[in-house]
DNA sequence: AGTGTATGAATGAACG
DNA sequence: CGTTCATTCATACACT
């Protein structure tokens, strides 16, 4: 169907607000549906950011890490856990394996020792021969820690036989220095938000929303707060018309997105916004960004525009649902 | 949110449930400030959530992070500085951006070359140019060993053999053929359609994703930490009819994928695949996969499912372009 | 159920 | 450049 009908023809929120102040069923719906899926957008945000925050920002594998709690978002299905990552255990065999050939000196094979290992030891097991890399690398590493180290542990030698001792390591305690911002950005609001991030960290941000009002799909009050929100961001939202693809009831319509400025660094040759944009971040998975053609913003698989937006541009938000 | 008709915190329902359906000013206006709150929290979600990619995971005012550079005031502080030495951690965003600097072909950036990067780069966080040096010295390598070494780890079989081992039942592939040695595994089709390894080293990503279909999901320079750990499963693509909105034409409809199972952990309760699938993966991003009901298949931040597929269902793979 | 620890994996930096 | 080292992350498990 027509997708977005005519880009920015759909004007302000007029369209809302006919002369005489009628909606149709359509309308309601599509408000709905924009309602429903500004709901669902901030639940999916709310969960990235628990899930970053209960780790590292640099380890981006970690998506599916944060396990906790059974997505719920709108498909109702009731949560899976979605199974992360497991990591490879060495059966007591291999590791007795792995163990004699550290001792008897191969410490660091080379790839065609690492394969020869692999194949030996995948018959105990399933392995890799990243495991087996990876384990002689850390083996080697950990011994030599530990020797250098002899914290009150008198450890004598590293192995002696195919014993493994446990080794009782310390960890020298990382200093988790707490935020120290910094954003080199210009966004205010992103500081006020941000105290809360000590928080966070064991929490259900969820919670905090939803005090906010914000609540999920079904439920029936759907006024949040409206008044509280003052938008500090940088990225200037436009709230233009509706404009749904009638006929196609898996593609939404949110508002528009126009970028504008707020970088230092200014490219005068024109007005493109000098970074490219995060769209998942900005608006949720399942989303993308149309062009003054109707085409979609090109985005790299991390769904980063592939191109700087242009400030005097805006780009309808879709998304499927 | 059924709302709007429901008893919400609109005023009264009756007057919406009309026969014709007509909202007040004040009606319409209210729900205009909830959608308009619903975007600002959205928008600060983001914006909180950059913030968050933004600061450094290890702490430390990052400003002496800069690497053995000129920073050296630590030596102005004699005594303490302990072992404060710390390593570079990119930023989400800069992640982000080298990674695709790497995918357009940026292999090895000439000094001059480094030097830009690291200009732009040092708007999202501490950098230096060694960094930017070494991390394409990094992903250079490691993308290579990675082709090298058929690294298909992603069982963890625990299979202790010193109780009574548990049986691990290495249940036989579907339909692959069942002698592999080295790649134990299942997941074949699924390699296949990743093993595209093209190495798209200089073209021009832009014209390239707009034409190009689905492989244009490289598997060894993507997805900075989405190494390996395949999910267990095996996926068998079936290529039934197509189907699905003829009337867009921004959205391409592929051929099904129907997941089938592979091996071990299997939740009788059902025929959920245990696992949750990466779609983007699978068939390039830009992707979604549609259940039986058309809706797409709700996906994580990183485009993995967020719940199991059913091996008995077929999902139509569609594409945006 | 939390809490600590051993250890597989990821990755920045350095070496030859 | 290919390897190796060092450090950190994240997780499986044990403990209590």
């Amino acid at each position: 169907m027509g997708t977005v009908t005519g880009s920015s023809a759909m004007a302000k929120p007029e369209l809302l607000v006919l002369q005489k102040q009628v909606m149709t069923d359509e309308q309601i719906e599509t408000l709905q549906k924009q309602i429903r899926a500004y709901s669902t957008i901030c639940n999916q945000l709310v969960e990235m950011h628990k899930a970053m925050s209960q780790q590292h920002p640099s380890s981006l594998p970690s998506f599916l890490m944060g396990q906790h709690t059974l997505y719920d978002l709108a498909s109702g299905t009731p949560g899976f856990r979605t199974s992360a990552r497991q990591r490879w255990t060495p059966s007591q065999i291999q590791l007795q394996i792995l163990e004699r050939l550290f001792e008897q000196g191969t410490a660091t094979p080379n790839k065609q020792r690492i394969k020869e290992i692999t194949m030996e030891l995948s018959q105990h097991g399933q392995i890799s021969e990243t495991n087996v890399y990876n384990w002689f690398q850390n083996r080697k590493a950990r011994a030599k820690r530990k020797q250098s180290h002899p914290q009150k542990e008198g450890e004598s030698e590293i192995e002696t036989d195919d014993e493994f001792p446990r080794e009782k390591k310390f960890k020298p305690e990382s200093d988790s220095n707490p935020q120290n911002a910094e954003s080199g950005h210009s966004e205010a609001t992103a500081q006020v938000l941000q105290r809360n991030h000590g928080t966070i960290q064991n929490r259900q941000p969820t919670a905090d929303l939803k005090q906010s009002g914000i609540q999920d799909n079904d439920s029936s009050s759907l006024l949040p707060p409206e008044d509280e929100m003052k938008p500090h961001v940088s990225f200037g939202r436009t709230m233009h018309g509706v404009s749904v693809n009638p006929g196609n009831d898996f593609i939404q319509s949110l508002p528009e997105f126009k970028p504008t400025y707020s970088y230092n660094k200014v490219d005068s040759s024109d007005d493109a916004i000098p970074q490219t944009s995060d769209v998942r971040r900005m608006f949720g998975y399942n989303t993308v960004l149309m062009d003054s053609h109707e085409h979609m913003v090109p985005t790299n698989d991390m769904q980063a525009t592939l191109h700087p937006l242009h400030a005097s541009q805006s780009y309808p938000v879709l998304r499927f649902t």
